[in-house]
DNA sequence: CTGAAAGCGCTAACAC
DNA sequence: GTGTTAGCGCTTTCAG
């Protein structure tokens, strides 16, 4: 519990205080044996650098921070892990915080990174919608999943880009009466919808049918629209369902299933968003990725280019102390297509270990 | 990118330094339109109170820091939601990093939320089997999902117990004949398997088989288990199986219908874990309850509990310097049965959202 | 290479 | 109530 400090180590190692923190700092400023001796002391004494005054004297630290509109929702953890490994691979830290939906709780922890002097912000905004942009914080930041016309630096996943690919692969496996299912108040959900809508737009004898799964009567969830769908008759029934996200669309196949139709023999099913997380049913699941681990990535590697930049501007800053260039980028992480069994395309029937294992960029894990 | 400080404010608002400070720690100690008009300079300013400098200078941060060993692994995700929702409701903030299965990584943020001044915090270690204890932090820790004998405190959801109850549900459905399956390098699962043997010991005419899921040729997933066991002539095949893992289980659900099985008609499915990543299949899962967010809760608890204490006996210090009480708890996390459909139990089949819904507590949220 | 000294931005005593 | 002052633990000059 006692608080040891920089000066007790140089007590200990008998050496002065200002070696003990060279020897942490420029290691190749101290006598290799002299080193030892400090090394030894900390480990004696078990002392722990004080990182608060370590930021307060020295300057920023190598930590970024990322900031999570809530922590059960498949993208967000995906963009935790790709965030996660980008960020080690250039040694910095990543340190997240969970804003549970609250856009205040959001500019919360927001401050409190900044505070903290992390040397950049990654924000994954609760609110996607109308969303506008914080008073300009003395850090970099990066945000993620958002579209905006204000300067800044931003990630999303191609989500249009996506409606499009599933789609288009949809044509092509001989779709001709399509149901798109989703959220309509769901902005990734809504652009998908829109790029599956430009596709189908060039086959007109397509019969497509949008339905809005939180709307009116119609239960919400993938599994009672797939049950819903099965009663059709079978002359009237579509002959592919597009879910506009991966979980709707495990739930319809689920719901399908259940009530006896198989797929794709009798229906297709395709997801949209890449998420491992519904690639655990019975039939693989068509769908497009990668989204949130390569938004993640992408976020990481803008935020430490722009930190590198702010370093190096800052370091040569006779010059242009005022020109302080606004720094706008915006990145499109654009989709691939998975086409499996759910759409009759794959080379068959894998299970859930094995599927992912066809992807190990997308390091997905084992939701164990 | 100019780094206001409070000084500059205290300029603005046309009063000292100090008044500023007590306006943002003490508000009841400055008169009200004073305090107006410092807030008005900070929000004109865009000031940002450096967390590092008020750390240094005043004690600790109600901050939580949360060392999880991966991201994309259930049970974390359910701890750190449940801390989470604990640490709010105690006012203080929580931080996650994320060890990603690197016992040296999971040392280095828990160095760095020392150093950082937090005033606890959790770790759910990445290496549960053999574990030794850090060297005695400076702040409180709560360790979370491992057993040990060493002083500290502890929360643990009671594996065992929880393969008590779903045994014992079998068991009460009429199960003859149990196939139990898993992975016994896991420790979790090795404890559940214990449990469960515990049961069945008192039902010797039931048949029990234990098959090591990562074991020789057997394909580990559930899916796959799920297919094979489908291959059993009828007459030889088990009536009831149990997954030491939710996942395994609706694996196993998916592998047998895919096979045409019905479930539970014809065989009964159990899982365990409670696990929402798992309930989206076609069939209610039936599985014990709860573990992660609770431990989470639990762990949330304990530590703040511990930090209060902690406070008081450092402001009267004056007694009982050198009486430093080792402080050792150790609290396991007790299961209920969430009996549904797979195991015939439940009062009917519900969709993903439904069965959430059933259970607010366990904050599962929208996989979406 | 080493040791002394000057802050980093802020809080918490104190005096005013 | 308000303003002043002494550090918090550390990194960095800068002389030795």
């Amino acid at each position: 519990m006692a608080k040891v400090k920089i000066i007790d180590v140089a007590r200990e190692a008998g050496v002065s205080l200002g070696t003990v923190s060279n020897a942490l700092n420029h290691p190749e400023k101290v006598r290799p044996e002299t080193r030892r001796l400090i090394e030894e002391a900390i480990e004696r004494l078990g002392y722990t650098p004080n990182h608060s005054a370590r930021m307060l004297a020295g300057g920023r630290s190598a930590t970024l921070g990322l900031v999570l509109p809530r922590l059960n929702h498949g993208p967000s953890l995906q963009i935790a892990n790709g965030a996660h490994t980008e960020a080690r691979k250039h040694g910095y830290d990543l340190l997240i915080a969970n804003a549970d939906g609250d856009a205040d709780l959001e500019r919360h922890y927001n401050r409190y990174f900044v505070g903290t002097q992390v040397s950049g912000v990654l924000i994954n905004p609760v609110e996607t919608s109308h969303w506008h942009p914080c008073p300009t914080l003395p850090v970099p930041v990066v945000y993620l999943g958002i579209h905006s016309d204000e300067p800044g630096l931003y990630v999303t996943a191609d989500h249009k880009a996506q409606g499009r690919i599933v789609a288009a692969h949809l044509v092509a496996q001989g779709a001709r009466h399509v149901v798109i299912i989703g959220h309509a108040s769901n902005q990734s959900m809504h652009l998908r919808l829109e790029g599956a809508r430009e596709v189908f737009a060039d086959y007109p004898d397509i019969q497509v049918d949008a339905v809005d799964a939180g709307e009116g009567g119609v239960s919400g969830d993938g599994y009672s629209l797939g049950q819903q769908i099965a009663q059709i008759a079978a002359d009237e029934r579509p002959d592919a369902v597009f879910g506009l996200s991966d979980v709707l669309a495990a739930g319809v196949i689920a719901g399908l299933m259940a009530a006896g139709l198989r797929v794709p023999d009798d229906l297709m099913v395709a997801g949209c968003g890449g998420n491992p997380l519904a690639w655990g049913g019975a039939v693989a699941l068509t769908t497009s990725a990668p989204s949130g681990y390569e938004v993640g990535r992408k976020g990481v590697q803008l935020l430490i280019d722009a930190i590198e930049l702010a370093a190096e501007r800052d370091a040569g800053r006779l010059g242009a102390a005022a020109g302080d260039e606004p720094l706008t980028q915006r990145e499109l992480v654009r989709p691939f297509l998975l086409a499996r069994a759910s759409t009759g395309s794959s080379s068959g029937v894998l299970g859930t270990a094995s599927q992912s294992a066809l992807i190990p960029e997308l390091n997905l894990g084992a939701y164990l």
